[in-house]
DNA sequence: TCAAATCAGTTTCGATTCGATACTATTAAT
DNA sequence: ATTAATAGTATCGAATCGAAACTGATTTGA
């Protein structure tokens, strides 16, 4: 009987469910869509690989056609800007200005989830595992990333693109993770 | 330094868009919309007190209209069909037909999440402490309910509407929950 | 070399949802 | 009996959503 299967189930759905509630409780005051703050939110946490209207798309689980007119929407008011790649031409990358950045800091300061830390762990093995097993892409970061080199303390390359990464940037999430360990 | 409320509040919101995802994916093969799997989930779960539009727009945090509107969708495909209460002739029962159903159990085995089982009791206290502070509704089953009374073994009373229940009945989740014990 | 294929991103379109409001019908309160 | 509250529906405008067509840049490969 699959009667556990069902009950973690069903509380991962009652736990989605308010937590879209809260935050789609906060975007309304902020004259925000639910899908505003998410892509602010998510724009905190990814790195300069991963913060393109494609990756947030995927992301988000949302076509990048809609994910456009979001961001549209984001830049007219003053959230968001964007940077052509010197590289890549067709590449536009997105940061938070300082009023995007504020808004995403107090979504996280007024969703509290207290006594919620032990959780974090048991969190990140299941998201991996639901990742692997539905051929997800792992938006992990370079601590558990098997491309993540580290030369010497405090000094990391990604062995994937080939580039120095600093302290902080191997703390954020990005589209090309994966895992160090095969988790069961 | 509110770092690891922070890391939590993310891997919370990645497992809520990839739970999202994998239903809309679901969904989407159905011919369905997203909000209309949670309905036919939520259905599976809830009990007689709680099977109602207004209960429903409360767990899924939005508008009983257009909740109304999704309801009215779903009963014309068939997936669900309504009762009148023979008592308040106001409120009309909802229940899921044999096909919505179905579709919700294909749904349950095809959103797998193995090895999530040892997170249950952590999501639960989780989930109580957000709703609390929230001021949300519990949304809980009877075993964890104050209201819930049990005269003897399998046999159980509502305290609230003094309503006996069955094995079955207090296992569902009703919209009136309160925790017994004040967590925290 | 240069045409074809691919890719990032935008635009447009129709369908659908969403929230707000007004509305009907029933029940509860005074 | 009148009034207020409640469950649910209907309607409307705004916004999202997915699909598809469309730029412009990059890569492929013959």
């Amino acid at each position: 009987m699959a009667d556990s299967i069902s009950a973690v189930s069903h509380w991962l759905e009652r736990l989605s469910a308010l937590h879209r509630n809260l935050m789609r409780r906060f975007a309304a005051e902020e004259g925000l869509q639910l899908v505003h703050v998410e892509i602010l939110q998510y724009l905190t946490v990814c790195n300069r690989y991963s913060d393109t209207t494609q990756t947030i798309s995927e992301y988000l689980g949302q076509t990048k056609g809609s994910i456009s007119q979001s961001l549209g929407h984001l830049e007219e008011n003053g959230f968001i800007k964007r940077s052509q790649d010197k590289v890549d031409k067709r590449v536009f990358h997105l940061a938070l200005t300082a009023k995007g950045n504020s808004v995403a800091l107090r979504m996280l300061n007024s969703i509290n989830l207290e006594g919620a830390d032990k959780l974090e762990p048991a969190l990140k093995t299941m998201l991996a595992s639901i990742q692997k097993k539905n051929g997800l892409k792992g938006f992990g970061t370079c601590q558990s990333c098997k491309f993540n080199q580290s030369p010497g303390k405090n000094s990391f390359v990604c062995g994937l693109t080939n580039e120095k990464l600093s302290v902080d940037d191997v703390k954020k999430v990005c589209k090309e993770h994966e895992p160090l360990v095969s988790g069961e």
